[in-house]
DNA sequence: GTCTATATGGTGATAGAC
DNA sequence: GTCTATCACCATATAGAC
């Protein structure tokens, strides 16, 4: 018996419905093949909401991938314990953040970047100011040497997300998370520690 | 002074350059985003000729995809010589390979495959059957570890693919061949014959 | 605030004239 | 063999009725 006397200005949760929609389609199929009519489907809204909500289908996207992971506070924890054992964090936290239900946010940054180049920019940007700039400046390595060694460490996180998230290659796709730290984690120590050819 | 006496059926070339302009494309848009009429555009050639010389865009597709690339040829060369080199070789057979003509293919390939189901299956049995199976089956190592062993390299190749070709992330983007060998060999080794955790 | 209807344009595929 | 014209469909975005 829910008496509602004052005005309900419209479904409170159809912005959030609509935001969750655009993440998972988004995920799946890219920044292009997602279509506004199928977030609004699978959101049970008006498609025309989606405008008068966000605007444009960009604002949307960038309103989907404002999920509420701070590499700011991450990146202390991947620092934190011994040096040599940084590589091994990394890797954990990254399939962590995966795994997650932000992992969809993710997924859909990942998919669209390949065929859309403003996406593909804001991949590049987010990998190099919030989250490599953060770890290796605090790795006391010689700062010329950190651009390479940052997309070193992307070359492999990146594939590793591909192969385990979007081409699904077995048995990566399914591999237990701590194997896949054993086996990655030095990989990445080497790529931020090691020494370099040069 | 060209007399034509005898009939001319259509120009020689137009197929060829079709499958050019679908290479191009395929590679620099994806699958999806690749339309039929760039594509016969940019070849300047009708789009109905498309579908007269393929039947479909998928078949167009294959065409294209078809190139001259001989994994049985090319393995043997990866395998000769040190074993212990041989995470070297592959990542410069495979810089080569990116960075040839057939390269295109290649990209486009990858690219279609992050968008559409059907392509991220070509690309995952190519991989799989063509590539990481011969290399591993010369190196005598435990079968029962060749898929995890196979899939890790394919982590970082596939994201080193990505990153130079595809998202173009600097300096990676850019590097020179033999600094990504240098840097990349070693975790290329340490996945083939390295030790596993389990 | 919500949604129907439509404007505008791009897509793959096909039928049939030359 | 070649290409014009068209079909059927889907997209984003917007104007305006309720």
């Amino acid at each position: 018996m829910t008496r509602r006397t004052g005005r309900r200005p419209g479904k409170p949760g159809t912005r959030e419905a609509l935001l969750d929609a655009a993440r998972t389609a988004f995920a799946e199929r890219g920044f292009d093949a997602a279509s506004i009519r199928a977030i609004a489907g699978t959101a049970e809204v008006d498609p025309a909401l989606v405008h008068h909500y966000f605007g444009s289908k960009d604002q949307l996207f960038l309103a989907a991938m404002n999920f509420p992971v701070d590499p700011g506070q991450l990146v202390p924890k991947v620092l934190a314990g011994d040096r040599d054992a940084v590589g091994e964090r990394l890797v954990r936290t990254f399939l962590g953040i995966w795994d997650s239900p932000v992992g969809g946010a993710a997924q859909a940054l990942l998919r669209s970047a390949v065929s859309n180049e403003w996406t593909a920019r804001l991949l590049r940007e987010f990998v190099t100011t919030q989250v490599l700039r953060r770890v290796l400046e605090n790795l006391d390595v010689d700062p010329a040497e950190l651009p390479l060694r940052g997309s070193l460490v992307a070359t492999q996180m990146i594939g590793l997300a591909m192969m385990r998230h979007v081409v699904r290659l077995e048995p990566v796709a399914s591999a237990d998370p701590e194997t896949l730290v054993a086996m990655i984690g030095p990989t990445i120590q080497r790529y931020l520690t090691g020494p370099l050819p040069s």
